[in-house]
DNA sequence: ATAAAGCCTGACATCATGTCAGGGTCAAGA
DNA sequence: TCTTGACCCTGACATGATGTCAGGCTTTAT
């Protein structure tokens, strides 16, 4: 299929999945006689993992090495599974931290009564100087 | 304190602190007759937050206006609150797709045992149609 | 056969960040 | 007091991820 089609599909720009291409995150798909890129199934699957996988704030660099977890088959298995062990932690630390600043948001949603009068109680505790932040996600310090 | 300080307690760089100033993400601090920047405690906690938020992968833009939910006073807390929920909801979302992509991971390290390249479960969760796991922020439909 | 729509490459633009350079400032020791 | 190393300031250049626009072929539908 040509690029517009398998840009739409997974919502990755034209302009991107050249640029992937070029950067070698995705391998150069065969050219037509006309020049017109032509991309299979698993060209889409990729650009979709990848699409979601930015979508999760993941870099270029790790995507890349996440899609190596699967798509290098000379590799050592114990090399792939630490790989991934590592990966999986990084992201329950991430989980974790998101959970938090959801629940912090959400306890300010609740504690604001919602209506026209401009009371919150959380943001005014947080606009003096001492604020503090009562939202101790993440508190690595 | 010195900006050396501040970035060295907020994990900021000296030069986004500088960067986050000019584009007004953050107060001028006041200068000394040296011309050096002298920063609060305040401004310390804005920096943290932003820093965690960051590393969160919440945009400059978004960030700005998670601050504002809480350092405007003058805006209507129905507003306030609406923000609150739509950025918890982005939350939730960004949670499950996390935590799903870290269990794909942890049972691929899991399956992960001969010299066989293993059965990959992350292929399938993470390279269907991006519906469950595609954050709004980024369309506008 | 034409026009509309799609593809190609390449250049320029922006944003978040880094790093280096040239030049003041501070603080502690000789 | 003078020296020196650690810090700060501004500004410029670099890079990676993305967008958009331009000029020029290719496909397709009328």
């Amino acid at each position: 299929m040509n690029i517009g089609d398998a840009a739409q599909r997974t919502g990755v720009s034209q302009r991107m999945i050249r640029h992937y291409e070029k950067i070698g995150l995705i391998p150069a798909p065969l050219r037509r006689d006309s020049g017109y890129r032509d991309y299979s199934v698993a060209d889409v699957n990729r650009l979709r993992f990848i699409a979601n996988a930015r979508d999760l704030g993941f870099s270029i660099e790790e995507i890349g090495e996440l899609l190596e977890l699967w798509s290098d088959e000379h590799r050592a298995s114990a090399e792939v599974k630490a790989l991934a062990l590592a990966k999986a932690d990084e992201l329950g630390r991430k989980v974790e931290a998101l959970a938090a600043m959801r629940a912090s948001l959400v306890h300010l949603a609740r504690t604001c009564h919602g209506d026209d009068r401009p009371e919150c109680p959380i943001i005014d505790s947080m606009s003096g100087e001492r604020t503090a932040m009562t939202f101790e996600f993440a508190e690595d310090d």
